[in-house]
DNA sequence: TGCATTCACCAAATAAACTTGATCAGTCGC
DNA sequence: GCGACTGATCAAGTTTATTTGGTGAATGCA
């Protein structure tokens, strides 16, 4: 699934898609919170997190092609931050939703 | 995973990551869409979805023990409808998430 | 009652996601 | 250069999710 780059509000069903999965895993919503208050290296967050560096590396892949994390390099270490715009387009995308279910169409036609 | 039920707002982990699940789905996301404009019975969505009466219905079941959809049995039909306090909770979750990193307590401290 | 319709559920098969342990490339201090 | 350290990646194994085809309960019409 693509990730969303520098795409704005209007998230396609596809996008959309590609950030829930991304979010929905309990070890992934963990990093998500750690990464909450800033970037974390990812020695720091393998310690933080108790997991095994490959563990950790894996998740931090599936969130980083939702487009959902990005990372920088720091020397030896790398650093991964939470990408603010991937959660906007998500909430947008949930508002959206959200308005076309109180806009009852077909229900009042009963 | 447990649902959602009649919690309201502070959405824990846990209940997120189940919402986030049932959401995470292509086909899923296509039920949704057609439950937007109202509720709809099972053989309606099977036609108009194209899928088998099996397959529609394990994904619903999926949705509906996320607290996701709701259902109501009227004759021989049923008939399933989105729960939009799960949608707002979903949303007030992304939102507390969202609002912890506009508020950068670590990496201010650098 | 007999039969068609709607839909949930189950077991088996398949597919996808995840974990583990190992290896490898890059960086840095010595 | 050498060795330690940080992370990415890979193959194999494991677990979980999904699909399929079939069965059965409930409903309602004739």
């Amino acid at each position: 699934m693509p990730s969303i780059e520098a795409t704005q509000h209007p998230l396609s069903a596809t996008q959309a898609c590609s950030l829930l999965k991304a979010l929905s895993d309990p070890l992934r919503l963990q990093v998500l919170d750690q990464l909450s208050t800033g970037e974390r290296c990812v020695c720091d967050l393998t310690s933080s997190l108790a997991l095994s560096q490959s563990r950790l590396s894996f998740h931090l892949k599936v969130m980083k092609e939702a487009g959902l994390l990005s990372d920088r390099q720091s020397g030896r270490w790398v650093y991964y931050r939470i990408r603010p715009q991937a959660l906007d387009a998500l909430q947008g995308w949930l508002k959206e939703l959200t308005h076309s279910c109180e806009t009852p169409a077909s229900s009042c036609a009963e």
